[in-house]
RNA sequence: GCGGCUGUGGCGAAGUGGUUAACGCAUCGGAUUGUGGUUCCGACAUUCGUGGGUUCGAUUCCCAUCAGCCGCCCCA
């Protein structure tokens, strides 16, 4: 048998309507927010997200479906959209456009060559948006009131939304440089993984489990006393326009983001409730992608969420959306004759739009009915040789058990009618 | 990339180095010559993730491999 490839899935029927439900009300909402679609190639050439991510990053590191075309090109399956969205809008040349700032979203598939488990998927689906060319604290607070809502009106409860800002390039520098100087002299107190973290990324030791009550903990230095005046003020008019919202927040002065080019607002959903794995969706301001991809000094902001995550989150809460759509009508039949009718009728039917479905299975009419039953049919039909003498056929409303004869010709209307 | 657990019919799940692999659910058929429920009866795995090895013999032991789950790293 040849299997799915790791860390992928199918989305089967049952749970197909789940994903047209979310899908739609990422549609909707964007358009409340103005916000407009945007598809961009699934793969690109590798160097984008080279020097769109981050060398340094994980990503570009060790997770990246990267591979050679027949032409030689090296091109990889995009494993997150910003960068490709960014790269459209210069490319289409969409900062000489009147209506700025441009904001987009986009839907669809990324991929990353992880070791897949529950909420980590080799290939997942991102929801994101990015609002570029303002560098207006209301649109950080739009781009977060967006993610917000977009959880809230799918019925989720338990979110906890972190935020904290990374300052400009220079405080985040200086900040850095600052964490390294209070950790080195003591990094061989810590665990290897901190080890490894001091060069690469020691905002994160912060968040160490192992060195969790090191003394040196409590005493590191903060990213938010390096924020120059011109950033503390960006950040308090965020949190303000925030607070004007009521949308409730933490600041965590050690959220991190793990793409380089993040500055300024960065913020994190998460969930609780499915293990280890409960952000649900980052996102942050770069103000140097724009122009670090050949386009023009611009900035920028967004988001990505994974519906698979966020799939996650419902079954969690137990939020039911997306039951699957029941077909209209299930005709039954007792012997040949009638049988041999049915595909006509069939037609009729479909032709007037009444969705219904047959026994294909050759089974008694007991099956057919309780094929009907868990189709959760309303209507079934029955026909037999007694219908056919009479030119009529046996309408059956199932949640009253009534039956009703009913002429074939007729049999379309009738449905109409009392269809609720 | 690292560590742990798991892999038996559509689903859940027992089991053992030896001639027929429990059971439950679901499905199909019958009791009920034309109707969804209940009950009863019957049918339903040349096969135990895959490939090797040990053995007279392996689903059971060993190795490899694939996949899933949990955790780490990291992230959505």
């Amino acid at each position: 048998m040849i299997q799915i490839p790791r860390g992928t899935q199918d989305i089967l029927p049952e749970q197909v309507e789940l994903w047209h439900k979310i899908e739609e009300h990422a549609k909707a909402l964007c358009h409340l927010f103005n916000y407009q679609e945007i598809r961009t190639p699934i793969f690109e050439s590798t160097d984008l997200f080279q020097r769109g991510v981050g060398d340094t990053t994980d990503i570009v590191q060790k997770e990246m479906y990267t591979f050679e075309d027949r032409g030689g090109r090296s091109l990889t399956l995009r494993p997150e959209g910003t960068a490709s969205v960014v790269r459209s809008f210069v490319e289409n040349k969409r900062y000489g456009l009147p209506d700025q700032p441009a904001k987009f979203f986009y839907n669809g598939p990324m991929f990353r060559y992880e070791r897949p488990q529950s909420g980590r998927m080799r290939q997942f689906t991102q929801f994101g948006v990015e609002a570029i060319g303002s560098k207006d604290p209301a649109i950080d607070a739009e781009v977060i009131s967006l993610a917000m809502q977009f959880y809230q009106g799918l019925g989720l409860k338990k979110l906890k939304l972190v935020i904290n800002s990374l300052g400009d390039p220079e405080s985040r520098k200086a900040h850095k440089e600052a964490l390294i100087n209070h950790f080195k002299p003591s990094i061989n107190e810590f665990c290897s993984d901190c080890q490894a973290r001091l060069e690469k990324n020691p905002l994160r030791i912060l968040d160490c489990k192992v060195d969790h009550d090191h003394p040196l903990m409590g005493t590191a230095p903060s990213i938010l006393d390096f924020l120059n005046d011109e950033s503390k003020d960006y950040f308090a008019k965020v949190r303000q326009y925030l607070d004007a919202m009521e949308i409730s927040y933490v600041v965590d002065p050690t959220l991190v983001r793990g793409l380089d080019y993040y500055n300024h607002t960065t913020f994190e959903v998460m969930g609780e409730g499915f293990g280890a794995i409960t952000t649900l969706m980052g996102g942050g301001r770069y103000n140097g992608l724009v122009s670090e991809l050949g386009g023009p000094e611009s900035p920028g902001i967004g988001f990505a969420l994974s519906i698979e995550r966020l799939i996650l989150a419902l079954q969690a809460e137990k939020v039911e959306i997306g039951q699957p759509k029941p077909i209209d009508c299930f005709i039954t039949t007792i012997g040949e004759r009638a049988k041999q009718e049915v595909p006509v009728i069939l037609n009729n039917l479909r032709r007037s739009g009444i969705s219904c479905d047959q026994d294909y299975m050759d089974r008694k009419i007991k099956a057919q009915f309780k094929q009907a039953d868990r189709l959760n049919v309303p209507f079934v039909v029955v026909m037999g040789d007694e219908e056919i003498e009479k030119g009529v056929v046996n309408v059956k409303t199932m949640e009253t058990g009534n039956q009703q004869e009913v002429e074939i010709q007729q049999l379309a209307s009738y449905i109409k009618e009392h269809i609720s």
